[in-house]
DNA sequence: GTTGAGCGTT
């Protein structure tokens, strides 16, 4: 992906990792290697995506050969402006598998299970799961429109990391920002709950009573490709692109 | 087309 044609982390014997925030959401790091290899040997720069759109999370990883110039990128890149925005350069607090690092090198690594019976020392990973979860929910932040599709009951969690002081306490403004758009209150507004007239301005401009909304979506995993096109325009996608996240509007069962 | 605190992958 962000690889230099590698797939997954080359190697991290003796890499120091900095971490790159506040980058434009264009920004790839293909802009972000000639900017960083310039003060030093810069062995991977990786920019977490977002699996379901693609798009950068806004922050990028770059590893560095040797810590003096990782050092020295931090010092001359922190605080640059690129494209626009100006970034953060800053050491890795965390690695891949969530390993603690210290100056971007990784203090913990994964071979726990090596040395497993000399390791006499039982260290409590409970802290680097928090930290593991604690980021999970908190990629779901931007993109509202994506959050909803990832809408969990994590009330109690969020009651429980809410002691969790990293930097800063914004949950309270997170909440705020939470409905920006009109979008998420839109869609928290189809829900099934009847509350009061539920057709009274609308009453059912059709000749019957037809709910355009049917979530029974299980009727047809494969869209049954009908040539009647006056009888569900909807059906077919303008950008000619069958989306798998329409299953089948049509009602085979009543539109005979 | 939108957003902006933060810690990572074939």
């Amino acid at each position: 992906m962000s690889h230099f044609g590698r797939a997954g982390p080359p190697d991290i014997r003796d890499t120091y990792s900095l971490l790159v925030l506040n980058i434009t959401f264009r920004t790839t790091a293909d802009d972000l290697f000639p900017l960083f290899d310039k003060y030093g040997k810069v062995v991977d720069v990786f920019i977490p995506r977002d699996r379901r759109t693609g798009d950068s999370r806004g922050f990028a990883f770059v590893r560095y050969k040797y810590a003096d110039e990782a050092q020295k990128a931090v010092e001359k890149l922190d605080g640059r402006v690129v494209d626009g925005r100006e970034i953060m350069v800053q050491f890795a607090k965390y690695g891949p598998d969530a390993e603690r690092i210290h100056k971007g090198r990784i203090l913990e690594p994964a071979e726990k299970l090596k040395g497993r019976s000399r390791s006499r020392s039982p260290r409590p990973s409970s802290r680097h799961r928090d930290d593991y979860r604690d980021r999970d929910r908190r990629r779901n932040r931007s993109r509202s429109r994506d959050r909803s599709d990832y809408d969990r009951p994590r009330a109690r969690d969020r009651d429980r990391y809410r002691s969790r002081s990293r930097s800063r306490s914004p949950d309270y403004r997170r909440e705020r920002r939470r409905s920006r758009y009109d979008d998420d209150e839109k869609v928290r507004s189809r829900s099934p709950i009847r509350s009061a007239s539920p057709a009274r301005r609308s009453v059912s401009p059709r000749k019957s009573a037809s709910p355009h909304k049917s979530p029974s979506r299980s009727r047809s995993p494969v869209a049954p490709v009908e040539k009647e096109r006056s009888a569900t325009p909807k059906s077919v996608s303008p950008t000619g692109r069958a989306d798998s996240r329409s299953p089948s509007p049509q009602r085979s069962d009543a539109d005979e």
